[in-house]
DNA sequence: ATTTCCGTAGGTCAATTGTCCTAGAACCAC
DNA sequence: GTGGTTCTAGGACAATTGACCTACGGAAAT
């Protein structure tokens, strides 16, 4: 096996780990059993724990960017793209509930150990964020498009939060249909302002 | 020092650390530490760390009980104390950006590490909800209190999360203005209805 | 004054943590 | 083949983890 398909491996199951028990909950024995790789052998590829962190939240970056970028090459309406990203809470419901969302839980757990790594996970909530606030940008929606981003955001991890608390699926579908109904406003609320 | 007093002192150390450290990352140690006694002195009041977790779980309980009992027995409208609920974000606005919502963020912990004590850290949001619950259905929603309710905890929960990630206080007084409209229109809404 | 007992200190215990080293296997170039 | 680089396995390392035990201290009760 090439060094960079080990490597690539190690990210991937590590990225796994990090998101269903957490950065801190998951060893270097764990990460190395689900590779089916020995211990000491981590070594070779990443020379502290920090190290995968960093290469996870990279590889994070890397496929979130490339979720958004197809959603933004695709056609249809800023709208519709929003709407993509409300749906992701509806297609990956049964992980939420189990363990929340992968950004969200992420940062959060940073903060608390107080981590070099903060910033750059933080990084990824400022993909979303300025993705959404360049579609309400193109709705017409300039001048509050970052204050709507962040809104929406917002409402994203709080749904993440509470599914997870409640495991309650009816819930995130009740507060994914709100949001849509919220948008709607916000569309013939520009369509007024033009 | 009696035995009672001791016991509380660990339970309020503990109750901080984990809510500034996390659970996981929180050692006996550590709370030792902080309280000022040996470590092997642990045994004799708590003899496994999922009893502390319970302890505080306990306490945060009993001091959120008594909160939203200080607020139903307060004058002032039901609507008042909504926004008695929605003010802890800005007023707890340094801590929340430090280290999150105490009991989100110990849910989502207890979550990943699959805990046993899940079920029962989820009760400290079943407190939040239930009295909110109440709140609504004395504004005249009895339908749907209980959404209405969940809805106040998820944008909650959303502010917490985002402020953390972003230590942006701006954002958590633009989302609770945002949810004081908000509720001037379910009001408005209830109103309507009568 | 003596006994009893609650609370504490300090230490031990195996297990696990992240980190690091070294010997050998696998592979490619020549 | 021979030599050299790349990758791997297995273990060692000190430190720390949660858990546990025992012996001392001091107060209260008799």
């Amino acid at each position: 096996m090439s060094a960079e398909n080990t490597r690539e491996q190690i990210v991937q199951a590590a990225d796994r780990l990090f998101y269903e028990c957490g950065f801190e909950a998951t060893s270097f024995a764990h990460i190395a059993s689900a590779v089916g790789l020995s211990r000491g052998n981590f070594y070779y590829h990443f020379k502290t724990k920090d190290e995968i962190l960093d290469a996870v939240i990279a590889l994070r970056m890397a496929n979130t960017q490339v979720m958004l970028d197809a959603w933004e090459t695709e056609d249809g309406t800023p709208a519709d793209r929003i709407r993509s990203f409300f749906n992701i809470l509806i297609m990956n419901r049964a992980k939420i509930m189990a363990y929340g969302c992968p950004v969200g839980t992420l940062c959060n757990e940073l903060a608390k150990l107080d981590h070099a790594a903060q910033a750059d996970a933080a990084k990824l909530f400022m993909l979303f964020r300025n993705w959404l606030t360049r579609q309400f940008a193109a709705l017409g929606r300039g001048a509050d498009a970052d204050s709507l981003s962040m809104h929406v955001l917002m409402r994203s991890q709080g749904v993440a939060s509470l599914a997870t608390a409640f495991r309650d699926e009816n819930f995130i579908r009740r507060e994914v249909a709100d949001m849509n109904v919220w948008l709607e406003a916000q569309i013939a609320g520009s369509a007024r302002a033009a």
